[in-house]
RNA sequence: GGCGCGUUCGUCUAGUGGUUUAGGACGCUGGCCUCUCACGCCGGUAGCACGGGUUCGAAUCCCGUACGCGCUGCCA
């Protein structure tokens, strides 16, 4: 079996969308499955819809999401240079040889003259395609005199050189993912191959490329698959053996359409039924990047047995092209909140409290001791949706509480509290360890001496410690803070929360 | 309009002619756990787009219809 060579060839000319994330994915995903190499290639060959940074941009989320290329602009390889933009003179010298074959000739219609062939049409018609029923009327070199279009040529005239696509063929091929697909080539048109402007259309340098770079599979979007004839006939005309073709099911909104950056500024407020397309914004609000990469493997994927969360190393192992759907999928974001949670949950504590540590660094919250963070992470680690939460819940574990919930203060704070509160910090001095299960006995005990139900004093302790009324076990809480931080927040507490009562 | 692709619970999906009273996950929902909020655990909810065939038997094969999407550019 020969060697396996993907790539991922996106043109920079905006945001890395979720789609094009995917794409990348699985063709990272295939190639490290099967041992072989993931290319990346910019497909920069449209001037007029290039975007400033974009390039840098799309590099970076590769990094980020860990999908490094192993050839590329960044990394360099034999087959570069890996810009389109940096190839022209190479498909300048494809076009020609499919002139001198006969397969492709130059033509001298403007845009001008093109939109007003269309105008033409019956308005109830469909606009009539570039094609064998049209190019002799159209001005080119096969409707031009060759000396005509000598001169024209000579002359510097702007020209396209355009594929000239047989009549009455059929065209079929495989796709992996879609099974057998043919087109009548009466439905294509005579397309574009290099532009006035002397750059090739994504039809010649993608196929020119696949052959020199020698990509074995071409794994991307469903929207290719009509242009595939065209590539199909330009294979057959070069006389190069086609890749293997995998075309990949869309990603929609919610409500069915094609998702779109318009109308949206943040997750929190999306527009009905729509969801955002940019990478980034879902990076910068906080999910983990193997959240991320797991949901959107499962868009059109998946392993075929009941498992759903894995990282991006464990897809490496069980992906196959064999498993990606036929159908588009919509884009859930309470799917994705699942598995951000999941990974969360799985991160070994050690992990995930080395990299808490930024996150408190950027609030300025200082901490003690490694072993006192690490607790904190380990005990609010189960509660976490997202890690950006842990800042907020983590708070009285930095800083004595500054004020009381109120609400909590009128639901929890009975004219007994403090008196049980004193008993409590009393009992707790006398405990020969301060860990949970002691605390616990502790507290049980007051209660049965009292007659009264364990929350009587487990609430207003809660409350004193931390200030609110929610947060992980109490038992284990007070046994990472300490017997000498609760002791003195719960005398804080009974002086503070009486005055505000009145 | 033409051509192409697609259609299993609200969503992601399992399913490749009998093992299926169509399975799992998210969501929603009932309960358990419990000191709160989460987590976790147990249960429930809901689906083969429609119509014809083929077959002893179809979610699975064929045809048609409907709907959705893609392409129909000197965009990718």
């Amino acid at each position: 079996m020969s060697k396996i060579r993907v790539r991922f060839a996106p043109s920079p000319t905006g945001f890395v969308h979720v789609g094009g994330l995917r794409t990348a994915l699985y063709n990272y995903l295939f190639a490290k499955k099967r041992g072989g190499t993931f290319i990346l290639r910019i497909e920069d060959t449209d001037r007029s819809r290039y975007v400033e940074g974009a390039t840098e941009n799309l590099i970076a989320v590769l990094n980020w999401a860990g999908l490094v290329p192993d050839e590329g602009p960044e990394q360099g390889g034999d087959f570069g240079p890996y810009f389109q933009s940096q190839r022209q003179n190479i498909y300048r010298d494809y076009a020609r040889e499919l002139i001198n074959g006969g397969r492709a000739y130059y033509a001298f219609d403007t845009p001008e003259e093109i939109e007003e062939m269309r105008r033409r049409a019956p308005k109830s018609e469909a606009p009539p395609k570039y094609d064998a029923s049209l190019r002799m009327q159209m001005r080119n070199s096969l409707s031009l005199s060759p000396g005509e279009s000598a001169e024209l040529l000579e002359a510097g005239a702007p020209y396209v050189i355009r594929l000239l696509i047989p009549e009455d063929r059929t065209f079929t091929f495989n796709d992996i993912i879609r099974g057998q697909v043919s087109f009548h080539s009466r439905q294509i048109d005579d397309q574009v191959l290099i532009k006035s402007d002397g750059y090739p259309t994504y039809h010649l340098a993608n196929v020119v490329d696949d052959h020199l770079m020698q990509i074995s599979h071409v794994i991307r979007g469903e929207e290719w698959l009509s242009s595939v004839p065209k590539h199909v006939y330009l294979y057959e005309c070069f006389g190069w053996k086609m890749p293997d073709l995998a075309h990949l099911p869309l990603i929609f909104n919610p409500d069915g359409t094609k998702m779109s950056k318009r109308n949206i500024q943040s997750l929190d407020e999306l527009p009905s039924g729509k969801v955002d397309p940019d990478v980034q914004t879902y990076i910068d609000s906080g999910y983990e990047k193997e959240a991320i990469l797991n949901y959107i493997a499962f868009l059109g994927w998946n392993p075929g047995d009941d498992r759903d969360v894995f990282t991006l190393r464990a897809l490496q192992n069980i992906f196959s092209l064999e498993r990606v759907n036929k159908s588009a999928a919509i884009f859930d974001l309470q799917k994705l909140n699942y598995l951000n949670q999941e990974h969360l949950h799985r991160m070994e504590t050690d992990v995930l409290a080395e990299e808490l540590k930024t996150e408190m660094q950027k609030a300025g919250i200082h901490y003690d001791a490694d072993a006192y963070f690490k607790a904190v992470v380990d005990l609010l680690k189960s509660r976490l949706h997202f890690r950006k939460e842990f800042v907020e819940y983590s708070t009285y574990f930095f800083k004595e509480p500054e004020s009381y919930d109120p609400q909590v203060v009128k639901k929890r704070w009975k004219g007994d509290s403090a008196k049980l509160l004193f008993e409590f910090i009393d009992e707790i001095s006398k405990l020969d360890r301060f860990d949970a299960g002691s605390i616990e006995k502790c507290v049980r005990q007051i209660a049965d001496r009292h007659e009264i139900g364990s929350g009587r004093i487990i609430h207003p302790v809660r409350l004193a410690v931390s200030g609110i009324g929610v947060g992980p076990g109490l038992f284990e809480m007070l046994q990472i803070l300490g017997r000498e931080k609760v002791t003195k927040r719960v005398k804080n507490a009974i002086e503070m929360i009486p005055a505000r009562q009145q």
